[in-house]
DNA sequence: CGAAGTTACTTTACGGCGTAAGGAGTCGCA
DNA sequence: TGCGACTCCTTACGCCGTAAAGTAACTTCG
């Protein structure tokens, strides 16, 4: 009828994502009252994902987990991509906003705060990283986690420009960490020795096959002798993990403290690495 | 018959990705002439991966562009899962293993080098971005490449505990940009305005739907108005590129800067963050 | 030289998937 | 009271990976 016409997948879309801060109208009209909502919906999905993994996630067996046929999600949904969609935004929330800083002036706590915590977030829904992000999703919830982060690097007082690559290059280092350690505690997940058996078979059958790995790949046996020993002092906290997950954490401290001093690096400098314009 | 029972699995799939090493028996033997190989098989996957994308990638397609059924192909490899590690390895082969120094003990250029291979490497093949790494392909090439970055680690000097830490930094950090060059390039490919459009249905249902963004998200906001300008004249010699994929590369280039200067400050005192024994 | 055995590939089929199309039942309102 | 809107179900289509069984080509052995 009127102006709106074609955009109607957008706004579809983008108004089931924002659909708490529509004003929802209290229900009335005619029909059958509603007996599934998009927020069981997803919660559902989100539950299957969580348990059983990306793989399990199909819309039969969302359906089936409420008591409904697939079809009957076609009511509330558009299709699995949007719910993709949905899902992805709706664990966003359980991110907090706020990180206190531990003196004035600090923006190394509240960042490595929020790198923890963002960590702890891909641990507990690993599926969310596999959710193609080649367009963003930009649900209000992934927003106020993008804000936060802004807000923290801005602490830092480099220039807008560097601050937003920052953005870019701090999320992947935590989605990278977040895969290892998930990988690592579905492994130790995995009746344990079976996993050791499937290590085991590969190894020999590695060196049956490849006698003379230890000259062709010197560099990467040296690192396997060399790398891996003594677990630090510092995790007795965190005795209780199995060791790989040990070492996915130390990995993600040593890399995240790494990124941190260059970021130092270039607040005193205001910048070698990150000011491009040569002298 | 021997003693070989219950691993056939393990050794199967790993004889096939060091297939080139094992001697091959020149073909003897009776039944027809096979007319369909495992490179030629790989090769025609990797072509449907790298032209058509993951999405595209099936047995049947395989199959059909090679002449044959799907099933034939069950014969020369066990499922679609072994023959994406092959895959994986094959387009792996790509990667160069020699980084010249531009200067004694200069550890910074070959790694800045290395950096950007793998990333044109990973935006030639974003599909290898897609396989799971749950668990490791171990193919002869993606050792070479992770040799390859242990030796241009080692050359920094730190200890084998920090450069395997390291290892598992750099990673994510390549294909987390890789990915978004990768997507920019997408974009840029898809019809140039259905793009624009694309971005304009959902700016224009978000403005509508959200009036309040601005004072939600401030710092987001704030980055959009300041972060993006002008182009540095080091990209002149990109001109050619379109504005995201520049965006996308500058951050790359910048987060690299950023990690190396951590780098350099834990080699300078060796390690307030990468040394986790404290005095 | 012919039968036997091995191998490469095809045909057919099964149970999964996402979802289009159409039908059945429930309810508000004219 | 009945119309129209609405929710949910049934059925069906064309994909997918792959198991099972059949066919034809080829070597080897009697």
């Amino acid at each position: 009828m009127v102006v709106f016409a074609g955009q109607g997948d957008a706004r579809r879309s983008l108004s089931l994502l924002w659909r708490a801060e529509v004003a929802a109208p209290p229900r009335v009209g005619p029909g059958p009252r509603p007996r599934l909502s998009v927020d069981a919906i997803v919660a559902a999905a989100v539950a299957i994902a969580d348990e059983e993994g990306m793989a399990a996630l199909s819309m039969r067996a969302v359906g089936e987990r409420l008591g409904r046929t697939a079809m009957a999600l076609y009511t509330h949904v558009p299709g699995k991509s949007e719910l993709l969609d949905l899902m992805y935004d709706a664990v966003h929330a359980e991110l907090p906003s706020v990180y206190p800083e531990s003196e004035p002036d600090d923006w190394r706590a509240p960042l490595t705060a929020w790198a923890g915590e963002v960590l702890e977030f891909y641990v507990r829904h690993p599926w969310v990283l596999q959710v193609s992000q080649a367009r963003p999703v930009l649900g209000p919830h992934e927003y106020a986690n993008l804000d936060t982060l802004v807000r923290l690097l801005g602490a830092t007082g480099l220039p807008a420009r560097t601050v937003r690559r920052l953005v870019g290059t701090l999320f992947p280092l935590v989605q990278g960490s977040a895969r290892t350690v998930a990988d690592a505690r579905r492994a130790a997940r995995a009746t344990g020795s079976s996993d050791e058996e499937w290590w085991a078979a590969r190894a020999a059958a590695l060196t049956e096959l490849v006698p003379d790995f230890a000259e062709r790949f010197p560099a990467v046996v040296r690192l396997e002798r060399e790398g891996a020993p003594d677990p630090y002092p510092e995790d007795a906290e965190r005795e209780d993990l199995p060791y790989p997950e040990r070492e996915a954490r130390e990995t993600f401290r040593v890399g995240l403290g790494v990124l941190l001093d260059g970021i130092d690096a270039a607040r005193a400098g205001q910048g070698p690495a990150t000011d491009t314009g040569r002298p």
